[in-house]
DNA sequence: CGAACGACCTGCAGGC
DNA sequence: TGCCTGCAGGTCGTTC
């Protein structure tokens, strides 16, 4: 569900109202997540202030100080978001956990589907779910000379490569069908059969969008809100994610929509090649 | 090492 | 109205 950029947008709507605030109570209502939600949360967190909020690919790191020093990371999986909430609001079906800070702003994590994640971790930088991610998309690190020489002995279509963790973070399935429509990239090509120069543009076009994105609050397709629990904008910039069977708004041909890697893929045969 | 695929789970839309 | 199927923003673990 969310990508990258409904991650960040998560991030900056959550992260005023928390910084430098310190954990007074955690209700734990689901702990059956991807992974069991880390025992004792409670007792872990409480007391303890939060020093710093960032994001390492789709994962937020929320690091804590005090008596327990370390990170507590969340996923939001498929169907996962955070908001912000009174104490006393209700809970809705599937707010699996609430995180209260001293300030008496109320952290809920909901998840419908459970493919989200919540744990404590002491040692994040060298846990193995985040040791092995690629590069950043919108940092330096990522970029077309990068990619082009990632890819040379890739058979897999350069969708699926592009949609790889340990290739570059972030990139799900709407903005690799959209970077690659805008980059006039056939989705099904194997990646290391890509010119340079091609890559070169892909990489440029992920950074653009990923940027556009985040300045629009994300994407969102039905149920993603962001910490104020307001949804995203950026839908009506999609041109083929969803939208099989519609004519391209570039060549007016229409669109075609294959599965790659148990994927709906949408691309227009015309423009991408 | 890389590739393919099943697994996890709920909600919803569409067909009959 | 109800039942069934398939599909959905992710990614890990297993197998070959």
């Amino acid at each position: 569900m969310p990508e990258l950029p409904e991650v960040e947008t998560t991030l900056r709507g959550i992260e005023p109202h928390l910084l430098n605030t310190k954990v007074v109570a955690v209700e734990v209502r689901q702990a059956s997540l991807r992974w069991p939600v880390t025992d004792n949360l409670a007792n872990i967190l409480r007391d303890n202030y939060l020093k710093l909020l960032h994001r390492r690919a789709k994962y937020l790191l929320f690091d804590f100080i005090g008596d327990r020093t370390g990170t507590l990371i969340i996923h939001l999986g498929m169907s996962g978001s955070l908001r912000l909430a009174q104490p006393d609001d209700i809970f809705r079906k599937h707010d699996h956990v609430a995180i209260t800070f001293s300030n008496d702003w109320q952290l809920r994590f909901h998840d419908p589907r459970r493919f989200g994640t919540v744990q404590w971790l002491e040692d994040p930088e060298r846990h193995p779910l985040l040791c092995h991610l690629g590069p950043e998309p919108l940092s330096e690190a990522f970029d077309g000379d990068y990619l082009f020489k990632k890819s040379r002995s890739r058979k897999v279509p350069v969708k699926q490569f592009l949609m790889d963790n340990q290739v570059v973070v972030g990139v799900g399935n709407i903005y690799a069908s959209e970077a690659l429509f805008r980059s006039g990239i056939s989705p099904l090509r194997q990646a290391r059969e890509i010119a340079r120069r091609r890559y070169l543009r892909l990489a440029d076009e992920v950074k653009d969008i990923l940027a556009e994105a985040i300045e629009q609050g994300g994407t969102t397709l039905r149920d993603f809100v962001n910490g104020q629990g307001n949804p995203g904008y950026f839908k009506q910039s999609l041109q083929v994610y969803g939208k099989g069977a519609q004519p391209c708004r570039s060549c007016q041909r229409m669109l075609r929509e294959v599965r790659l890697g148990g994927r709906a893929t949408v691309y227009c045969s015309n423009c991408q090649r």
